[in-house]
RNA sequence: GGCGGCGUAGCCAAGAGGCCUAAGGCGACGGUUUGCAAAACCGUUAUUCCCCGGUUCGAAUCCGGGCGCCGCCUCCA
């Protein structure tokens, strides 16, 4: 299950701009849940992309008001919270456990504190469950308080409560969000069900670039999609989003992943790599002979994939796993040269490499082993190579050549068109 | 300022007290192969893990102190 934030915090302060510019955004402007649902598509294409498989379930924040108005009213009876001028804040000092998922005491926040507080609440590190909406708020709701909006956490301890339990036994998440955000669940879901909110957290590092940090002011953000084009001026080429996941898959997932145009490039070369084996062993297998399968490689396998498993079952050593996928491409390249694997011997391989690479890891993709030389070719460019050559024999005046050239092009439905400049090309 | 994460070869990155005279990938170089290439295969590429102390028979791994990078502590989730 993943959320789908859709409750917008937005403000909306256009009511000032009185210039055309201003007043062309404000005819334009779409609701924010239009803004939502485009934000929510365009990251499931993304994932998509990457080979990431679809949640079970992606509830949304917003269709979940009510529930999480009764949460509220919940921890206000347990006296985990208190309301004050229509907003209602959790109140930290009750629950004792605050701060130990992310090692922090409250004291000491409070001595380090350089926020400026909110008059309302009791206490600087008290949150926000419900908060009153002032009249340009665009999306609000009505509540026993008054017209509002959920507060910052509460979506996340709702909806998992709603589909999966009062218990977790695994909650994702960036580092970053450790703290304050998954405090707060915790706080919030514990005072209210009175059970231990998460076995397990899964936090991952944080992503960088060229060793700094992702970051829009910083103006080195690297979008999915701008990689998966190359559109990008610190990216020297496109890279398929598969040698992306490979990438992620090559460092553990609490460590810092850095995201350089010279780690995408190492990651593609690796991926082209066992994309290519693969592609080499399926081509050879069928027209190999059927006989029995060899023991010795059948051990290798099996050791290959114990290793695999090992790595994998401890704290998820993608990395390690990773390095077994290339133990299997130096096998199965031998097994190539060798020439006289059967082809029990080779579809043993393969299947390995279809269950840990394909089922696991997920870089490894029955579509992208079909050879289709159409969507590989920039056929422009191809084109364009024939039209040299001819040009050249124009120029050598050997016009047999070129007219043959042309002929021939004609013939798979490419139309030459000479001017006194250059020549161009269009389908017939 | 407080809390947390990280610092391993040219680059990316595992390893978390003895199997480390440190996986794997990329790159580079040499070889096999090839008409020449490409691909593939074989080999080489960190006596040392940011620095300085300490604990230990033994430390990249533990402890103390530095230095550097990053995140959170404010809106937003």
């Amino acid at each position: 299950m993943q959320n789908i934030t859709d409750v917008g915090h937005l403000t909306d302060d256009a009511d000032e701009g009185e210039d055309k510019i201003g007043e062309a955004a404000k005819r334009e402007k779409v609701h924010p849940m239009a803004l939502a649902e485009s934000y929510t598509r365009s990251y499931f294409e993304d994932m998509d992309k990457l080979n990431c498989v679809r949640p079970d379930i992606s509830p949304r924040a917003s269709g979940h008001i009510i529930e999480q108005i009764e949460l509220v009213k919940t921890l206000l009876e347990k006296d985990y919270a208190y309301e004050v001028n229509g907003s209602v804040y959790f109140d930290v000092s009750k629950f004792r456990d605050y701060g130990r998922l992310s090692g922090r005491n409250i004291e000491e926040m409070m001595a380090g504190a350089r926020v400026e507080v909110s008059p309302d609440k009791k206490n600087p590190v008290d949150f926000a469950l419900w908060k009153k909406a002032e009249p340009n708020h665009i999306m609000q709701w009505p509540s026993p308080w008054g017209n509002g909006y959920p507060g910052w956490h509460l979506e996340c301890s709702v909806m998992s409560m709603k589909y999966l339990g009062t218990t977790l036994d695994i909650h994702g998440g960036g580092l970053e969000n450790q703290f304050p955000h998954h405090e707060c669940e915790i706080a919030q879901s514990e005072a209210a069900n009175g059970v231990p909110f998460v076995r397990y957290w899964l936090h991952n590092n944080m992503v960088t670039v060229d060793g700094q940090k992702m970051g829009k002011s910083l103006n080195n953000f690297i979008t999915l999609k701008q990689a998966f084009k190359g559109e990008h001026e610190r990216l020297n080429q496109s890279y398929d989003p598969l040698a992306v996941r490979q990438l992620i898959l090559n460092s553990h997932y609490r460590s810092p992943l850095d995201f350089s145009d010279a780690a995408l490039f190492a990651a593609q070369s690796g991926y082209n790599k066992i994309t290519e084996t693969v592609k080499a062993m399926r081509k050879e297998i069928e027209q190999v002979k059927n006989c029995e399968l060899d023991a010795e490689v059948a051990g290798q396998l099996e050791q290959l994939k114990t290793k695999f498993e090992t790595a994998m079952n401890d704290d998820m050593n993608t990395s390690v796993a990773l390095s077994v996928m290339f133990d299997l491409v130096r096998l199965s390249n031998k097994l190539l040269q060798d020439g006289n694997a059967t082809a029990q011997t080779l579809s043993a391989v393969d299947d390995l490499f279809s269950k840990l690479g394909g089922d696991v890891l997920g870089i490894i993709k029955e579509e992208n082993l079909a050879v289709n030389v159409a969507d590989v070719l920039h056929v422009d460019d191809v084109v364009n190579v024939v039209i040299t050559e001819r040009n050249e024999a124009r120029k050598n005046k050997n016009f047999t050549k070129a007219d043959e050239l042309r002929a021939k092009l004609d013939e798979i439905g490419i139309v030459l068109e000479d001017t006194p400049e250059k020549t161009t090309w269009r389908m017939k």
